[in-house]
DNA sequence: ACATCCCGTTGACGGATGTCAAAGTCCTTT
DNA sequence: AAAGGACTTTGACATCCGTCAACGGGATGT
């Protein structure tokens, strides 16, 4: 049970908690694990509590009468979800399904409500992480309406590559899993590497991809230039 | 004084509080006018604090190079905007402007913040708004990326029928702005709309709307159908 | 080693939507 | 009433992107 605590102490949701805290959390949580594409919940589906990723990866989506998906967001460890349909009592707004073999914990909504009412420090943490979301859609939807996918593109690649200022940087999803992270289909996502190639602003071998231009990338990603 | 705390009953981010809080939370408010088309705040700004809509109409919206617009959400009385960087501590995600002759009422954080730890009640509350916020988002995400134009004015125009079982609309922004609301153009907007009436799925004239067919709405809508 | 399958790539094609330009409509102002 | 301006509509056009189909390659399992 300590070492629970301790692990718990870790996540940014339960940061900065009072020992009593922990092993309140500790003793309201269920360990829950799933297999690599095993669905965790539906959209829909009744929410009796939200989850946060202790290993593995939880993949976010929507996805459309014709079967194409939208990721709203690729949770890693020790990010939360779910959390939305503790507090609006709905239904979950979208499906998760875990993208790797995959372990999380479980929390109660009444339960987790009780904690909150005691610890205003943990109410502040959930409101930081549902902001922190909420400026990540904001970030999406201008994507998607405001930018062509090279400019979504050039900027996750921007992403990856700024994370460590390190110009060779390895893709962390499979591609089709990429283009529907992106708001698009496979075929779209390899012809534009293929341009991003033969331009000379990056160089692509499979999941390694080397940044070559930054500047050109930075040009697409935000003004949105035009690939010839 | 004490109308004022009426006044905040109402809304629902501030609902079943204990009188105290009402009091404490209309000493910290500043009361905030704006003329039709002023700007808030911008898209980066330091968010000192947040606000609630008392009359008028707030735009949150992202701007592209361009110069295209993507409203984000049309804030009515009652509602929230500003409160992602209450809670991040950096600037404000994008920009709001009045739509309308506007009034809001300003909250600073720290003061907010101190009345959060007092009352869970202010806590849970605030996590209802923003998981709301974030299911809204999590919609236009995938109607953004899943649906295509006509689908997604399909859905609106649904919305707006469906509030009052009316079939008789009336659109309550302009079609510039309702494209800016769909993520399209005036144009592309403008061209639906005249293949609805074409297709005798909708009278239109001006911002008056009369529903003729709602089952061909839905199957626009919902089921991605085709407009010939 | 071979077959199979999944993933990624490439090509041909069409449709939806943004761009540019111009005309039309409505409302406000003078 | 006239004039001005903003909003809306329509047309011609370009292009991005999704669809369909076929191919290639690497991994897995028999």
């Amino acid at each position: 049970m300590a070492d629970m605590a301790k692990q718990l102490a870790g996540i940014p949701l339960f940061s900065g908690l009072l020992q009593a805290q922990y092993e309140a959390l500790s003793r309201i949580s269920l360990k829950r694990s799933f297999l690599k594409g095993e669905r965790i919940f539906s959209e829909g589906d009744e929410g009796t509590g939200f989850y946060v990723v202790a290993g593995g990866r939880v993949k976010i989506f929507k996805v459309s009468m014709e079967g194409k998906e939208q990721i709203l967001h690729l949770c890693r460890p020790g990010e939360t979800f779910g959390e939305v349909s503790v507090f609006t009592g709905q239904g979950f707004p979208a499906d998760a399904v875990a993208a790797l073999p995959t372990t999380v914990l479980f929390f109660p909504r009444a339960a987790f409500i009780s904690l909150i009412r005691q610890d205003p420090a943990l109410a502040l943490n959930m409101m930081a992480q549902l902001s922190k979301r909420l400026r990540e859609f904001a970030g999406l939807i201008e994507d998607l309406s405001l930018k062509e996918v090279p400019g979504r593109l050039a900027k996750y690649l921007l992403y990856l590559g700024g994370l460590d200022r390190n110009d060779a940087v390895a893709l962390d999803v499979s591609k089709g899993q990429l283009a529907a992270l992106l708001g698009t289909i496979p075929e779209t996502l390899s012809r534009i590497l293929t341009k991003l190639n033969h331009q000379g602003l990056i160089r692509s071998q499979g999941a390694q991809i080397m940044i070559l231009d930054r500047r050109g990338l930075e040009e697409i990603a935000q003004e949105g230039k035009r690939l010839p």
